[in-house]
RNA sequence: GGCCACGUGGCGAAGUGGGAACGCAGGGGUCUGCAAAACCUCGAUGAGUCGGUUCAAUCCCGGCCGUGGCCU
């Protein structure tokens, strides 16, 4: 019998992390996390990582498990044990891989406390690796070759990758670089086709998967109040401490919100028109909030910056739609929807396979 | 009242006497190690409006309407 899991997917803001806490509350759960972005330590108020504290972990401590992604301590929201988050520096890399090997662990951890794996997040393909166990090859980037790689056209790339892997050339999307980069990068390390190295290997658990739904309308307004929010809470601030240490180019500051507002602040340094180096969440806020030191100029490229948080949210949302939409296997409710008979019905029932 | 300028898809905005760029927004889609990423794709049968010139008008001419500015 395989394990059961629940998933929670749907668009950001959509509330998942919300009923995600009330399922570990109702069923005697766990929540881990399945979110790109929460995985990086101190990036808090722009990913809009749920507030909890770190405590010492008292079910980790036989150590009965071998441990991979080793812990002491507990990430607890709302009395709800939370997995996944703040698990490396934001100059660290993680990928889909990195995810698979630490939350296939968590599973099966949570698992063995005789409790309910709760998956909650936005990010489809890490939930897809787990969820249909996607073999990602094993091999791992290699930052040299990607390099060299990169520095290279699209049509050599893929006319190269072509000669290695005519059935790759065909099924992959060959306008997009990334894409090709690394068909080519596993062709060549491996010595195998990369489209002979796609495989999924058989189901490893039984998954129940939540898609919340919600008129757009509605997501839009959520979106905007949240990003509202966000700025409240000192996203600003948030991206400039990152700023300092990383720049605005480390992978960890694409996301949305880290970009735009990284931009702004690198806008207004070089134009010397904000003295940066003294209270700064005095100096930075938009316009309609209370404060007095930065200029007009400032504020409406703030503002301009803020709405372009908002609007990447939007249209960020509207893929992790196009993604979740075809997974046929996913239950859609409604936000406010009870769950209760659902998760009753998925649990009684003995998976026999 | 007179003079001048302008009137292009939801917004912004080019250009041309003979296939209406582009940006943004919006819709749809792809996805096996960067996925909050990267990539693909779709929207004006029609240019305020009515006439005229021309083989042909969004582009030239005129009337009207509208907008902005200037003048008395």
């Amino acid at each position: 019998m395989k394990p059961k899991v629940i998933a929670i997917v749907g668009p950001t803001a959509s509330g998942k992390t919300r009923l995600g806490i009330e399922i570990a509350k109702r069923w005697n759960g766990e929540v881990i996390s399945v979110d790109s972005r929460q995985v990086y330590r101190g990036m808090d108020i722009g990913t809009a990582k749920p507030e909890g504290t770190w405590v010492e972990s008292e079910i980790e401590k036989d150590g009965s498990i071998k441990q991979l992604f080793g812990s002491r301590k507990t990430f607890l929201v709302d009395g709800v044990t939370h997995w996944g988050i703040d698990l490396v520096t934001p100059d660290e890399p993680f990928s889909a891989a990195d995810f698979k090997a630490y939350a296939t662990e968590k599973i099966n951890e949570i698992f063995v406390r005789g409790r309910l794996p709760i998956l909650v997040g936005g990010t489809g393909f890490w939930l897809k690796t787990i969820i249909d166990n996607l073999d990602l090859t094993s091999t791992p980037g290699d930052p040299a070759l990607r390099a060299e790689l990169e520095s290279r056209t699209l049509g050599d790339l893929f006319h190269e990758y072509k000669q290695l892997d005519p059935e790759g050339a065909e099924l992959i999307d060959k306008q997009n670089k990334r894409r090709v980069v690394r068909a080519l990068e596993v062709t060549k390390l491996t010595g195998k086709p990369w489209s002979e190295q796609q495989t999924a290997g058989e189901q490893l658990y039984d998954v129940l998967q939540i898609g919340l739904l919600l008129p757009r309308e509605e997501l839009i307004e959520r979106i905007d109040s949240r990003v509202e929010e966000m700025v409240a809470r000192g996203l600003v601030d948030e991206v400039r401490r990152f700023k300092d240490t990383y720049g605005c180019e480390c992978e960890s500051m694409t996301g949305i919100g880290y970009r735009q507002v990284c931009a702004f602040l690198s806008d207004i340094t070089s134009l010397g028109a904000v003295d940066i180096s003294g209270t700064r969440s005095e100096q930075l806020c938009p316009i309609g909030h209370n404060c007095s030191l930065a200029s007009f100029a400032d504020r409406t490229k703030l503002n301009a910056a803020i709405e372009d948080v908002k609007r990447d949210t939007r249209a960020y949302a509207k893929r992790q739609m196009t993604w979740f939409k075809r997974d046929s296997r996913i239950v859609w409710v409604n936000l406010g929807d009870s769950t209760e008979n659902l998760i009753k019905r998925f649990l009684e029932n003995r998976s026999n396979t």
